[in-house]
DNA sequence: AGATGCGGGGCGA
DNA sequence: TCGCCCCGCATCT
């Protein structure tokens, strides 16, 4: 297979100048290019149109990881692993925190999970939660597909996500990980009194002040979609770069950027404050030279506390604001997507009732003191 | 518990 | 037939 796929890679090496022609290639093709003289970088938000080829050590690429929340679609073909878009979880009240962000949780990829997730309630204003489910491909999902093909991995992405983006994996590992330490150590009961008793103190704060902002976040809120492909490669790349365990291979760039044209939901930057809405800094961001996508580590492999380490992701086209703790999946505001209010479809339409937060979403926001 | 991958099967274009 | 989705199951972290 290698050896016969030489043949068809010199030939496009010849005509095509492995220049951007290079990702002539599609997914479904039957032979793909072996002899890539540049891999890409993993990465971490892959939108619109793109095509990438990665190192089949590439840690990041194996897994088939992505920072948007992708599950596993069934295509009926074993050589091509396909994944489509769950979406964003956002709050149905489209609530904003003092500071203008707005709630972005990462959808559970399992079904049940996210089932599950949906009847908890926002973060930020303890209001129900919403799956935006993504329409970016034609109505449909946005799908990427993976194939392996000798010592390449080869990515293809269809569509555009028309959402926002939600937390990354590891915030939400990270988040889940809190939780656990949180419930392992107070029971939610006694937990539930003691805070009915600080809000009847006098001038104690109202719960939807303490609830949002007591996990710090990554940049990879900050940063807006829209501006792939403005990002050179070589300025985003080694954050995960190093992730992947792979050294530099700075690819050609400007073949993948994709169509370009950015999603309704565009966000501007924003100052990246992350104060909590009562104007106190939560959680100190225990900083790692490493982003998300580190391989050999997870979440908390390296035995400190859930990295919301601010090199989650490269650096942004603008001055990102850098270690301010700030609350996961709270994002920067952005108009929502022009998509009818509709419940949307899928799991996210059929939310209703707003008397469903009963749950422990709330105490899982409070910090242990 | 949740993520991930696989495969069966239903449904509509 | 194709593309998309839902579901259950198995494995792994």
């Amino acid at each position: 297979m290698l050896k016969g796929a030489e043949d068809v890679v010199m030939e496009q090496e010849d005509s095509a100048s492995r220049r951007g022609e290079m990702t002539s290639w599609d997914i479904n093709d039957i032979k793909l290019p072996q002899d890539v003289r540049q891999i890409d970088w993993f990465q971490e938000w892959p939108d619109s149109y793109v095509k990438h080829i990665y190192s089949s050590e590439d840690k990041n690429a194996q897994r088939h990881h992505s920072s948007w929340a992708m599950r596993n679609t069934n295509n009926h073909n074993s050589r091509i692993l396909k994944k489509s878009c769950l979406g964003v979880v956002v709050c149905s009240n489209d609530c904003s925190t003092l500071d203008g962000r707005k709630i972005y949780l990462r959808p559970a990829i399992c079904d049940k999970a996210r089932q599950k997730q949906q009847r908890k309630c926002c973060p930020n204003c303890n209001g129900p939660l919403r799956l935006l489910s993504c329409r970016g491909h034609g109505g449909y999902p946005v799908t990427n597909f993976w194939r392996h093909e000798g010592q390449f991995i080869f990515f293809q992405s269809k569509g555009a996500h028309d959402h926002p983006r939600p937390e990354t994996k590891l915030e939400a590992e990270a988040r889940r990980s809190i939780q656990k330490a949180q419930t392992a150590f107070s029971p939610s009961s006694s937990r539930l009194k003691r805070i009915q008793e600080i809000e009847s103190l006098p001038g104690a704060t109202p719960t939807q002040e303490a609830l949002p902002l007591l996990l710090s976040k990554p940049d990879a809120d900050l940063q807006p979609a829209p501006f792939r492909g403005h990002l050179s490669k070589s300025s985003r790349e080694p954050t995960l770069g190093r992730s992947s365990g792979r050294p530099p291979f700075p690819r050609a760039a400007g073949e993948d950027r994709g169509s370009g044209e950015a999603p309704t939901w565009s966000r501007t930057p924003s100052p990246q404050h992350c104060t909590h809405p009562g104007g106190q800094h939560v959680l100190p961001v225990t900083k790692g030279d490493h982003g998300p996508f580190r391989p050999n580590a997870g979440p908390l492999g390296n035995g400190s506390p859930p990295a919301y380490s601010s090199s989650c992701l490269p650096p942004p086209p603008y001055p990102a604001p850098h270690g301010g703790p700030c609350p996961m999946a709270i994002h920067p505001q952005l108009p929502p997507p022009p998509r009818g209010s509709q419940g949307d479809g899928g799991e996210g339409g059929r939310r209703t009732g707003l008397n469903y937060c009963q749950d422990d979403t709330f105490f899982n926001l409070y910090p242990l003191r």
